[in-house]
RNA sequence: CGCGGGAUGGAGCAGCGGUAGCUCGUCGGGCUCAUAACCCGAAGGUCGUAGGUUCGAAUCCUACUCCCGCAACCA
Protein backbone atom coordinates (compact mmCIF):
# COMPACT_ATOMS: atom_id res chain seq x y z
CA UNK A 1 0.00 0.00 0.00
CA UNK A 2 1.41 3.29 -1.08
CA UNK A 3 0.90 4.75 2.47
CA UNK A 4 3.29 2.06 3.90
CA UNK A 5 6.45 3.96 1.34
CA UNK A 6 9.03 5.00 2.78
CA UNK A 7 10.67 6.38 0.12
CA UNK A 8 9.24 7.04 -3.53
CA UNK A 9 10.36 7.34 -7.20
CA UNK A 10 7.72 8.45 -9.42
CA UNK A 11 8.31 8.72 -12.99
CA UNK A 12 6.43 10.13 -16.14
CA UNK A 13 6.77 8.58 -19.91
CA UNK A 14 9.34 9.96 -22.09
CA UNK A 15 8.59 12.12 -24.42
CA UNK A 16 9.17 11.73 -28.33
CA UNK A 17 11.41 14.84 -29.08
CA UNK A 18 9.99 15.45 -32.33
CA UNK A 19 7.23 17.22 -31.53
CA UNK A 20 7.06 19.96 -29.29
CA UNK A 21 5.63 19.96 -26.04
CA UNK A 22 1.39 20.12 -25.60
CA UNK A 23 -1.18 20.37 -23.15
CA UNK A 24 -1.63 16.24 -22.60
CA UNK A 25 2.54 15.94 -21.91
CA UNK A 26 2.09 18.85 -19.53
CA UNK A 27 -1.02 16.93 -17.99
CA UNK A 28 0.79 14.12 -17.06
CA UNK A 29 4.21 15.85 -16.28
CA UNK A 30 2.08 17.82 -13.83
CA UNK A 31 -0.02 15.12 -11.97
CA UNK A 32 3.44 13.75 -11.42
CA UNK A 33 5.10 16.36 -10.24
CA UNK A 34 2.44 17.09 -7.72
CA UNK A 35 2.60 13.69 -6.42
CA UNK A 36 5.87 14.42 -6.13
CA UNK A 37 5.42 17.04 -4.19
CA UNK A 38 3.29 15.96 -1.82
CA UNK A 39 5.41 13.11 -0.97
CA UNK A 40 8.27 15.01 -0.58
CA UNK A 41 6.32 16.70 1.74
CA UNK A 42 5.27 13.81 3.96
CA UNK A 43 8.36 11.99 3.36
CA UNK A 44 11.17 14.52 2.78
CA UNK A 45 12.88 15.60 0.16
CA UNK A 46 15.46 13.38 0.36
CA UNK A 47 13.04 10.46 0.07
CA UNK A 48 11.44 11.07 -3.40
CA UNK A 49 13.25 10.61 -6.53
CA UNK A 50 11.00 12.43 -9.65
CA UNK A 51 12.16 11.56 -13.60
CA UNK A 52 11.29 12.16 -16.55
CA UNK A 53 12.54 12.95 -20.06
CA UNK A 54 12.61 12.40 -23.75
CA UNK A 55 12.74 9.51 -26.12
CA UNK A 56 15.49 9.84 -28.57
CA UNK A 57 16.69 7.31 -30.52
CA UNK A 58 13.83 7.08 -33.04
CA UNK A 59 14.16 7.26 -36.88
CA UNK A 60 11.34 9.45 -36.57
CA UNK A 61 13.70 11.83 -35.12
CA UNK A 62 16.31 11.52 -37.92
CA UNK A 63 13.72 12.60 -41.04
CA UNK A 64 12.74 15.46 -38.39
CA UNK A 65 16.10 16.83 -38.14
CA UNK A 66 16.44 16.71 -42.12
CA UNK A 67 13.56 18.13 -42.48
CA UNK A 68 15.09 21.02 -40.39
CA UNK A 69 18.14 20.95 -42.29
CA UNK A 70 20.09 20.34 -39.08
CA UNK A 71 22.16 17.40 -38.25
CA UNK A 72 20.99 14.58 -35.83
CA UNK A 73 23.05 15.70 -33.10
CA UNK A 74 21.79 19.56 -32.67
CA UNK A 75 18.37 19.04 -33.38
CA UNK A 76 18.26 16.54 -30.70
CA UNK A 77 19.66 19.08 -28.35
CA UNK A 78 17.63 21.74 -29.16
CA UNK A 79 14.20 19.66 -29.24
CA UNK A 80 15.55 17.99 -25.42
CA UNK A 81 16.18 21.44 -24.31
CA UNK A 82 12.90 22.95 -25.27
CA UNK A 83 11.20 19.87 -23.20
CA UNK A 84 13.57 21.32 -20.58
CA UNK A 85 12.42 24.68 -20.72
CA UNK A 86 8.86 24.02 -20.63
CA UNK A 87 9.02 22.00 -17.79
CA UNK A 88 10.43 24.54 -16.07
CA UNK A 89 8.78 26.96 -16.81
CA UNK A 90 5.48 25.83 -15.89
CA UNK A 91 6.80 24.60 -12.72
CA UNK A 92 7.81 21.16 -12.80
CA UNK A 93 10.33 20.26 -10.55
CA UNK A 94 11.96 17.40 -11.40
CA UNK A 95 14.71 15.66 -9.56
CA UNK A 96 16.48 14.28 -13.12
CA UNK A 97 15.75 14.41 -16.62
CA UNK A 98 16.66 11.61 -18.78
CA UNK A 99 17.74 11.58 -22.42
CA UNK A 100 17.84 8.16 -24.24
CA UNK A 101 20.89 9.62 -26.53
CA UNK A 102 22.96 10.06 -22.79
CA UNK A 103 25.74 7.02 -22.52
CA UNK A 104 24.20 6.29 -18.53
CA UNK A 105 21.33 5.38 -20.78
CA UNK A 106 23.35 3.09 -23.73
CA UNK A 107 24.97 1.29 -20.74
CA UNK A 108 22.67 0.29 -18.91
CA UNK A 109 20.65 -0.82 -22.11
CA UNK A 110 23.67 -3.32 -23.18
CA UNK A 111 23.52 -4.54 -19.25
CA UNK A 112 19.89 -5.22 -19.08
CA UNK A 113 19.51 -6.73 -22.88
CA UNK A 114 22.93 -8.80 -22.23
CA UNK A 115 20.94 -10.08 -19.10
CA UNK A 116 17.95 -11.18 -21.30
CA UNK A 117 20.34 -12.66 -23.57
CA UNK A 118 22.34 -14.58 -21.07
CA UNK A 119 19.24 -16.36 -19.54
CA UNK A 120 18.30 -17.75 -22.97
CA UNK A 121 15.23 -15.50 -23.39
CA UNK A 122 16.65 -13.84 -26.91
CA UNK A 123 16.48 -15.69 -30.08
CA UNK A 124 17.88 -14.71 -33.83
CA UNK A 125 14.73 -15.02 -36.15
CA UNK A 126 13.90 -13.98 -39.51
CA UNK A 127 11.09 -11.13 -39.69
CA UNK A 128 9.12 -10.76 -42.90
CA UNK A 129 6.71 -7.98 -43.03
CA UNK A 130 5.82 -4.48 -44.00
CA UNK A 131 7.02 -2.19 -42.22
CA UNK A 132 5.74 1.64 -41.57
CA UNK A 133 8.46 4.19 -41.07
CA UNK A 134 6.08 6.47 -39.10
CA UNK A 135 4.74 3.96 -36.86
CA UNK A 136 8.04 2.74 -36.55
CA UNK A 137 6.17 -0.87 -36.60
CA UNK A 138 5.45 -3.77 -39.10
CA UNK A 139 1.76 -3.73 -40.13
CA UNK A 140 -0.56 -6.82 -40.62
CA UNK A 141 -2.12 -6.78 -44.20
CA UNK A 142 -5.59 -6.73 -41.62
CA UNK A 143 -4.00 -3.49 -40.54
CA UNK A 144 -3.94 -2.16 -43.91
CA UNK A 145 -6.56 0.42 -45.29
CA UNK A 146 -7.98 -0.62 -49.28
CA UNK A 147 -4.80 0.46 -51.17
CA UNK A 148 -2.45 -1.58 -48.78
CA UNK A 149 -1.23 1.48 -46.95
CA UNK A 150 -1.13 2.29 -43.41
CA UNK A 151 -4.24 3.74 -42.49
CA UNK A 152 -2.85 6.50 -40.47
CA UNK A 153 0.20 7.13 -42.60
CA UNK A 154 -1.58 7.06 -45.92
CA UNK A 155 1.41 5.68 -47.39
CA UNK A 156 2.43 2.29 -48.45
CA UNK A 157 4.38 0.41 -46.13
CA UNK A 158 7.96 -0.83 -47.16
CA UNK A 159 8.49 -4.88 -47.63
CA UNK A 160 11.29 -5.61 -45.31
CA UNK A 161 12.62 -9.39 -44.97
CA UNK A 162 15.24 -8.95 -41.98
CA UNK A 163 16.85 -10.98 -39.12
CA UNK A 164 15.51 -9.93 -35.81
CA UNK A 165 16.48 -10.63 -32.56
CA UNK A 166 13.25 -12.01 -30.66
CA UNK A 167 12.27 -11.48 -27.11
CA UNK A 168 10.47 -15.07 -25.98
CA UNK A 169 7.14 -12.85 -24.36
CA UNK A 170 5.01 -15.95 -24.99
CA UNK A 171 7.31 -17.66 -22.15
CA UNK A 172 5.91 -14.72 -19.63
CA UNK A 173 2.25 -15.17 -20.60
CA UNK A 174 1.80 -17.31 -17.35
CA UNK A 175 4.05 -15.76 -14.94
CA UNK A 176 2.65 -12.13 -15.66
CA UNK A 177 -0.92 -13.80 -15.31
CA UNK A 178 0.13 -15.09 -12.03
CA UNK A 179 1.73 -11.67 -10.97
CA UNK A 180 -1.52 -10.00 -11.91
CA UNK A 181 -3.67 -12.35 -9.64
CA UNK A 182 -1.43 -12.06 -6.71
CA UNK A 183 -1.32 -8.12 -7.44
CA UNK A 184 -4.61 -7.17 -8.14
CA UNK A 185 -3.86 -3.46 -7.56
CA UNK A 186 -0.44 -3.07 -9.63
CA UNK A 187 -2.13 -1.45 -12.46
CA UNK A 188 -4.57 1.50 -11.73
CA UNK A 189 -7.73 2.44 -12.28
CA UNK A 190 -8.66 -1.22 -12.30
CA UNK A 191 -10.41 -0.84 -15.87
CA UNK A 192 -7.30 -0.71 -17.11
CA UNK A 193 -6.12 -4.10 -15.50
CA UNK A 194 -9.28 -5.67 -17.21
CA UNK A 195 -8.39 -4.76 -20.52
CA UNK A 196 -4.57 -5.94 -19.91
CA UNK A 197 -5.48 -9.56 -18.48
CA UNK A 198 -8.47 -9.98 -21.54
CA UNK A 199 -5.04 -9.30 -23.86
CA UNK A 200 -2.60 -11.60 -21.88
CA UNK A 201 -5.27 -14.58 -21.82
CA UNK A 202 -5.82 -14.03 -25.94
CA UNK A 203 -2.65 -15.14 -25.97
CA UNK A 204 1.46 -13.01 -26.42
CA UNK A 205 3.77 -13.48 -29.32
CA UNK A 206 7.24 -13.14 -29.21
CA UNK A 207 8.41 -9.67 -29.65
CA UNK A 208 10.72 -8.53 -32.38
CA UNK A 209 13.74 -6.32 -30.58
CA UNK A 210 15.98 -5.40 -32.70
CA UNK A 211 16.10 -3.78 -36.20
CA UNK A 212 19.29 -3.60 -38.87
CA UNK A 213 20.43 -0.70 -40.78
CA UNK A 214 19.25 1.83 -38.48
CA UNK A 215 21.16 5.22 -38.43
CA UNK A 216 19.91 5.94 -34.72
CA UNK A 217 19.81 3.66 -31.86
CA UNK A 218 21.73 1.76 -29.02
CA UNK A 219 23.74 -1.56 -30.52
CA UNK A 220 22.92 -4.93 -29.02
CA UNK A 221 26.11 -5.96 -27.18
CA UNK A 222 26.66 -9.32 -28.84
CA UNK A 223 25.83 -8.06 -32.46
CA UNK A 224 26.40 -4.49 -32.97
CA UNK A 225 25.10 -4.99 -36.57
CA UNK A 226 21.52 -4.66 -34.81
CA UNK A 227 20.07 -1.69 -32.71
CA UNK A 228 17.50 -1.89 -30.37
CA UNK A 229 14.03 -1.21 -31.45
CA UNK A 230 13.28 2.26 -29.67
CA UNK A 231 10.12 0.76 -27.75
CA UNK A 232 12.10 -1.70 -25.97
CA UNK A 233 15.00 0.61 -25.60
CA UNK A 234 13.05 3.26 -23.98
CA UNK A 235 11.30 1.77 -21.23
CA UNK A 236 14.77 1.04 -20.02
CA UNK A 237 15.19 4.94 -18.88
CA UNK A 238 13.45 4.12 -15.84
CA UNK A 239 16.44 1.70 -14.89
CA UNK A 240 19.18 3.46 -16.39
CA UNK A 241 18.21 6.69 -14.37
CA UNK A 242 19.23 5.35 -11.38
CA UNK A 243 21.01 2.19 -12.31
CA UNK A 244 24.60 1.81 -10.62
CA UNK A 245 24.57 5.36 -8.86
CA UNK A 246 23.41 6.02 -5.50
CA UNK A 247 20.08 6.53 -5.87
CA UNK A 248 19.55 2.77 -6.48
CA UNK A 249 17.45 2.14 -3.44
CA UNK A 250 15.06 4.35 -5.06
CA UNK A 251 14.01 0.94 -7.59
CA UNK A 252 12.38 -0.89 -5.38
CA UNK A 253 9.81 2.07 -4.56
CA UNK A 254 9.32 3.02 -8.35
CA UNK A 255 5.77 4.21 -9.85
CA UNK A 256 5.37 4.72 -13.52
CA UNK A 257 2.81 6.62 -14.61
CA UNK A 258 1.58 6.42 -18.31
CA UNK A 259 -1.00 7.36 -20.73
CA UNK A 260 -3.67 4.70 -21.78
CA UNK A 261 -2.40 4.33 -24.84
CA UNK A 262 1.02 2.40 -23.51
CA UNK A 263 0.02 0.54 -21.27
CA UNK A 264 0.68 -2.34 -22.92
CA UNK A 265 4.58 -1.38 -22.90
CA UNK A 266 4.36 -0.70 -19.17
CA UNK A 267 2.33 -3.48 -18.05
CA UNK A 268 2.82 -6.54 -20.34
CA UNK A 269 6.51 -6.02 -21.74
CA UNK A 270 8.06 -4.02 -19.62
CA UNK A 271 7.50 -6.78 -16.55
CA UNK A 272 8.34 -9.49 -18.75
CA UNK A 273 12.02 -7.76 -19.72
CA UNK A 274 12.72 -7.14 -15.81
CA UNK A 275 11.94 -10.53 -15.14
CA UNK A 276 14.17 -11.85 -17.27
CA UNK A 277 16.70 -9.86 -16.82
CA UNK A 278 16.03 -10.96 -13.30
CA UNK A 279 14.81 -7.27 -12.13
CA UNK A 280 12.18 -5.85 -9.54
CA UNK A 281 9.14 -5.15 -11.14
CA UNK A 282 7.95 -1.99 -10.51
CA UNK A 283 5.60 -1.15 -7.49
CA UNK A 284 2.47 -0.29 -9.87
CA UNK A 285 1.46 1.54 -12.91
CA UNK A 286 -1.12 4.30 -13.06
CA UNK A 287 -2.20 5.04 -16.47
CA UNK A 288 -4.13 8.43 -16.71
CA UNK A 289 -7.09 9.50 -19.21
CA UNK A 290 -7.04 11.56 -22.72
CA UNK A 291 -8.36 15.04 -23.06
CA UNK A 292 -10.54 15.97 -25.78
CA UNK A 293 -10.89 19.75 -26.37
CA UNK A 294 -14.25 20.71 -26.29
CA UNK A 295 -15.42 17.92 -26.80
CA UNK A 296 -12.94 17.17 -29.85
CA UNK A 297 -9.60 15.13 -30.06
CA UNK A 298 -6.93 17.45 -30.24
CA UNK A 299 -5.54 18.09 -33.29
CA UNK A 300 -3.84 19.61 -35.73
CA UNK A 301 -5.90 20.17 -38.75
CA UNK A 302 -8.80 20.92 -36.55
CA UNK A 303 -6.15 23.81 -35.01
CA UNK A 304 -7.32 22.84 -31.71
CA UNK A 305 -4.13 22.61 -29.81
CA UNK A 306 -3.73 23.50 -26.63
CA UNK A 307 -0.36 25.06 -25.39
CA UNK A 308 0.87 24.70 -21.94
CA UNK A 309 3.34 27.57 -22.14
CA UNK A 310 0.65 29.86 -23.86
CA UNK A 311 -2.14 28.79 -20.79
CA UNK A 312 0.70 29.15 -18.10
CA UNK A 313 1.76 32.35 -19.63
CA UNK A 314 -1.80 34.05 -19.25
CA UNK A 315 -2.78 32.47 -16.03
CA UNK A 316 0.00 31.40 -14.09
CA UNK A 317 1.81 27.97 -13.55
CA UNK A 318 -0.69 27.04 -10.43
CA UNK A 319 -3.50 28.07 -12.33
CA UNK A 320 -2.96 25.71 -15.04
CA UNK A 321 -2.00 23.34 -12.45
CA UNK A 322 -4.94 22.59 -10.68
CA UNK A 323 -6.85 23.83 -13.71
CA UNK A 324 -6.28 20.68 -15.67
CA UNK A 325 -5.54 17.97 -11.99
CA UNK A 326 -9.21 18.92 -11.34
CA UNK A 327 -11.31 19.16 -14.51
CA UNK A 328 -11.80 15.41 -14.41
CA UNK A 329 -10.76 12.38 -12.30
CA UNK A 330 -6.91 11.55 -12.39
CA UNK A 331 -7.39 7.75 -14.88
CA UNK A 332 -10.34 8.71 -16.38
CA UNK A 333 -11.04 10.97 -19.74
CA UNK A 334 -12.33 14.26 -19.93
CA UNK A 335 -12.73 17.57 -21.79
CA UNK A 336 -11.19 20.93 -21.63
CA UNK A 337 -12.53 23.74 -22.76
CA UNK A 338 -11.33 27.23 -22.82
CA UNK A 339 -14.62 28.66 -20.94
CA UNK A 340 -14.47 26.13 -18.09
CA UNK A 341 -11.18 26.87 -17.36
CA UNK A 342 -11.80 30.81 -17.35
CA UNK A 343 -14.60 29.70 -15.09
CA UNK A 344 -12.55 28.02 -12.89
CA UNK A 345 -10.04 30.25 -12.29
CA UNK A 346 -12.35 33.12 -11.70
CA UNK A 347 -14.84 30.69 -9.58
CA UNK A 348 -12.27 28.67 -7.62
CA UNK A 349 -8.87 30.42 -7.35
CA UNK A 350 -9.41 34.21 -7.89
CA UNK A 351 -13.14 34.27 -5.84
CA UNK A 352 -12.49 31.02 -3.74
CA UNK A 353 -8.58 30.61 -1.92
CA UNK A 354 -7.64 34.37 -3.29
CA UNK A 355 -10.50 36.30 -2.05
CA UNK A 356 -10.69 34.48 1.53
CA UNK A 357 -6.69 34.67 2.05
CA UNK A 358 -7.77 38.45 1.19
CA UNK A 359 -10.73 38.63 3.39
CA UNK A 360 -9.81 36.62 6.44
CA UNK A 361 -6.40 38.16 6.89
CA UNK A 362 -7.63 42.17 6.18
CA UNK A 363 -10.41 41.55 9.35
CA UNK A 364 -8.00 40.27 11.69
CA UNK A 365 -5.51 43.31 10.89
CA UNK A 366 -8.38 45.46 10.88
CA UNK A 367 -9.41 44.15 14.30
CA UNK A 368 -7.07 42.62 15.81
CA UNK A 369 -4.28 44.66 14.65
CA UNK A 370 -3.06 41.78 13.04
CA UNK A 371 -2.35 39.99 16.45
CA UNK A 372 -2.70 36.05 16.08
CA UNK A 373 -5.17 35.24 18.54
CA UNK A 374 -5.10 31.47 20.49
CA UNK A 375 -4.71 28.60 18.00
CA UNK A 376 -8.23 26.79 17.38
CA UNK A 377 -8.06 23.03 17.35
CA UNK A 378 -9.91 21.73 14.49
CA UNK A 379 -12.47 18.80 14.25
CA UNK A 380 -11.99 17.74 11.16
CA UNK A 381 -8.24 16.84 9.88
CA UNK A 382 -8.68 18.21 6.37
CA UNK A 383 -5.04 17.09 5.43
CA UNK A 384 -5.76 13.76 6.71
CA UNK A 385 -8.47 13.42 4.12
CA UNK A 386 -6.21 15.29 1.48
CA UNK A 387 -2.88 12.67 2.29
CA UNK A 388 -5.27 9.64 1.84
CA UNK A 389 -6.46 10.86 -1.89
CA UNK A 390 -2.65 11.42 -2.82
CA UNK A 391 -1.71 8.31 -1.72
CA UNK A 392 -4.30 6.37 -3.32
CA UNK A 393 -3.46 8.82 -7.01
CA UNK A 394 -7.05 10.56 -6.49
CA UNK A 395 -5.61 14.07 -7.17
CA UNK A 396 -8.71 15.64 -8.06
CA UNK A 397 -10.24 14.82 -4.90
CA UNK A 398 -7.37 15.42 -3.28
CA UNK A 399 -7.64 19.33 -4.73
CA UNK A 400 -11.77 19.28 -4.37
CA UNK A 401 -10.53 18.67 -0.15
CA UNK A 402 -8.56 21.56 -0.43
CA UNK A 403 -11.71 23.95 -1.80
CA UNK A 404 -13.78 22.38 0.51
CA UNK A 405 -11.88 23.68 3.83
CA UNK A 406 -12.69 27.30 1.22
CA UNK A 407 -16.04 26.70 1.28
CA UNK A 408 -16.22 25.84 5.14
CA UNK A 409 -14.24 28.66 5.96
CA UNK A 410 -16.54 31.23 4.23
CA UNK A 411 -19.56 29.44 5.36
CA UNK A 412 -17.78 30.47 8.96
CA UNK A 413 -17.91 33.77 8.08
CA UNK A 414 -21.69 34.50 6.88
CA UNK A 415 -22.84 32.21 9.89
CA UNK A 416 -21.32 34.45 12.42
CA UNK A 417 -21.17 37.24 10.89
CA UNK A 418 -17.72 38.12 12.66
CA UNK A 419 -17.14 41.28 11.16
CA UNK A 420 -20.31 42.59 13.11
CA UNK A 421 -19.60 40.62 16.65
CA UNK A 422 -15.67 42.49 16.58
CA UNK A 423 -17.00 45.48 16.73
CA UNK A 424 -20.09 44.90 20.12
CA UNK A 425 -17.55 41.46 21.38
CA UNK A 426 -14.34 41.62 20.35
CA UNK A 427 -13.75 38.56 23.19
CA UNK A 428 -16.02 36.64 21.43
CA UNK A 429 -15.08 36.90 17.94
CA UNK A 430 -11.05 35.92 19.09
CA UNK A 431 -12.26 32.42 18.60
CA UNK A 432 -13.94 32.48 15.14
CA UNK A 433 -10.60 34.19 14.06
CA UNK A 434 -8.56 31.41 15.35
CA UNK A 435 -10.59 29.22 13.36
CA UNK A 436 -10.52 31.12 10.18
CA UNK A 437 -7.09 31.30 10.74
CA UNK A 438 -6.78 27.77 11.13
CA UNK A 439 -8.47 27.05 7.57
CA UNK A 440 -5.95 28.98 5.99
CA UNK A 441 -3.48 27.21 7.68
CA UNK A 442 -4.80 24.11 6.23
CA UNK A 443 -5.14 25.40 2.83
CA UNK A 444 -1.39 26.71 2.29
CA UNK A 445 -0.48 23.08 3.85
CA UNK A 446 -2.35 21.49 0.86
CA UNK A 447 -1.20 24.82 -1.20
CA UNK A 448 2.43 23.54 -0.52
CA UNK A 449 1.74 20.59 -2.91
CA UNK A 450 -1.04 21.90 -5.67
CA UNK A 451 -0.56 25.52 -5.42
CA UNK A 452 3.24 25.83 -4.96
CA UNK A 453 3.94 29.07 -6.09
CA UNK A 454 0.78 30.95 -4.69
CA UNK A 455 1.78 29.50 -1.57
CA UNK A 456 4.55 32.15 -1.16
CA UNK A 457 1.60 34.80 -0.83
CA UNK A 458 -0.10 32.98 2.03
CA UNK A 459 2.78 32.23 3.45
CA UNK A 460 3.57 35.82 4.05
CA UNK A 461 -0.12 36.45 5.08
CA UNK A 462 0.02 33.90 7.72
CA UNK A 463 3.00 36.16 8.77
CA UNK A 464 5.07 34.40 12.24
CA UNK A 465 3.88 33.18 15.37
CA UNK A 466 2.33 36.45 16.56
CA UNK A 467 1.33 38.63 13.95
CA UNK A 468 -0.01 37.79 10.25
CA UNK A 469 1.13 39.96 7.59
CA UNK A 470 -0.67 42.21 4.55
CA UNK A 471 -3.84 41.43 2.66
CA UNK A 472 -2.80 40.88 -0.72
CA UNK A 473 -4.09 39.46 -4.20
CA UNK A 474 -3.27 35.69 -4.58
CA UNK A 475 -5.34 35.13 -8.39
CA UNK A 476 -6.92 38.03 -10.51
CA UNK A 477 -9.66 37.51 -12.09
CA UNK A 478 -9.32 36.55 -15.30
C1' C B 1 -19.67 -10.02 -35.67
C1' G B 2 -11.99 -5.84 -35.04
C1' C B 3 -10.91 -3.76 -30.03
C1' G B 4 -12.14 -0.30 -26.33
C1' G B 5 -14.73 3.98 -23.79
C1' G B 6 -19.26 6.44 -23.15
C1' A B 7 -24.84 8.06 -23.15
C1' U B 8 -27.31 11.08 -15.67
C1' G B 9 -30.99 18.49 -14.84
C1' G B 10 -28.33 24.40 -19.59
C1' A B 11 -22.62 22.77 -19.54
C1' G B 12 -18.96 19.36 -17.32
C1' C B 13 -18.96 15.16 -14.18
C1' A B 14 -19.76 11.64 -9.60
C1' G B 15 -22.78 7.67 -8.03
C1' C B 16 -22.49 1.42 -9.98
C1' G B 17 -28.46 -2.68 -5.70
C1' G B 18 -32.04 0.70 -1.22
C1' U B 19 -36.31 7.20 -1.81
C1' A B 20 -31.04 11.14 -7.74
C1' G B 21 -25.55 14.08 -6.02
C1' C B 22 -21.27 17.60 -7.08
C1' U B 23 -18.98 21.87 -9.69
C1' C B 24 -20.20 25.81 -13.01
C1' G B 25 -24.21 28.58 -14.96
C1' U B 26 -29.54 30.62 -14.18
C1' C B 27 -33.33 32.89 -10.86
C1' G B 28 -34.85 34.91 -5.88
C1' G B 29 -33.25 36.55 -1.04
C1' G B 30 -29.35 37.91 2.59
C1' C B 31 -24.65 40.24 3.84
C1' U B 32 -21.41 44.44 2.98
C1' C B 33 -15.39 42.08 6.20
C1' A B 34 -13.40 40.70 1.07
C1' U B 35 -10.92 40.31 -5.60
C1' A B 36 -18.89 43.08 -8.43
C1' A B 37 -16.16 38.61 -4.09
C1' C B 38 -19.20 35.55 0.25
C1' C B 39 -23.79 33.01 2.46
C1' C B 40 -28.91 30.98 2.07
C1' G B 41 -32.93 29.27 -0.93
C1' A B 42 -35.25 27.86 -5.70
C1' A B 43 -36.01 26.17 -10.56
C1' G B 44 -34.15 22.39 -13.67
C1' G B 45 -33.27 15.07 -14.57
C1' U B 46 -39.33 9.36 -15.87
C1' C B 47 -30.33 8.57 -15.04
C1' G B 48 -29.95 6.76 -24.29
C1' U B 49 -34.27 2.93 -26.03
C1' A B 50 -36.90 -1.78 -25.19
C1' G B 51 -37.25 -5.96 -22.35
C1' G B 52 -35.54 -9.07 -18.09
C1' U B 53 -33.54 -10.43 -12.83
C1' U B 54 -34.95 -8.46 -7.84
C1' C B 55 -39.08 -6.85 -2.32
C1' G B 56 -36.32 -2.85 -4.68
C1' A B 57 -32.01 -0.89 -10.62
C1' A B 58 -28.37 4.93 -13.18
C1' U B 59 -26.54 0.79 -10.50
C1' C B 60 -26.98 -6.50 -12.52
C1' C B 61 -28.50 -9.31 -17.39
C1' U B 62 -30.10 -9.28 -22.79
C1' A B 63 -31.01 -6.76 -27.31
C1' C B 64 -30.98 -2.21 -29.82
C1' U B 65 -29.80 3.14 -31.04
C1' C B 66 -26.40 6.98 -31.03
C1' C B 67 -21.56 9.31 -29.91
C1' C B 68 -16.28 8.88 -29.34
C1' G B 69 -11.05 6.79 -29.23
C1' C B 70 -7.72 3.06 -31.56
C1' A B 71 -6.67 7.03 -37.14
C1' A B 72 0.23 11.01 -34.73
C1' C B 73 1.12 17.37 -32.72
C1' C B 74 -0.28 12.28 -29.55
C1' A B 75 -0.02 11.27 -23.13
Amino acid sequence: MASMNKQMYLTTPIYYVNAVPHIGSAYCTLATDTLARFWRAKLGPEKVHFLTGTDENSQKTVEAAQKEGQAVGPYLDAMAARWRETFDTIGVAYDDFIRTTEKRHHHTVGVVLQKMYDRGDIYKGKYVGKYCVGCETFLKDSELDENGHCPAHKKAPKEIEEENYFFKLSAYQDKLLKFYEDNPAWVQPESRRNELLNFMKSGLEDLSISRENCEIGIPLPWDPSHKVYVWTEALINYVSAVYDTEKAHFWESVYHIVGKDITRFHCVIWPAMLMSADITLPKGVFAHGFFTVNGHKMSKSLGNVVDPLELAGKFGNDALRVGLLSSFEFGGDGDFSRDNFDQFCNAKLASGVGNLFNRVIVLVNKFLEGQKPEVFKMKKDYYAQFSHHMEHFQIKAAIDTMFEVVDKANERLNQTEVWKLAKTDLKAAEPIFAELLSYLEVIAKMAHVVLPESVEGMTRMLGDNTKVGEGEILFERV
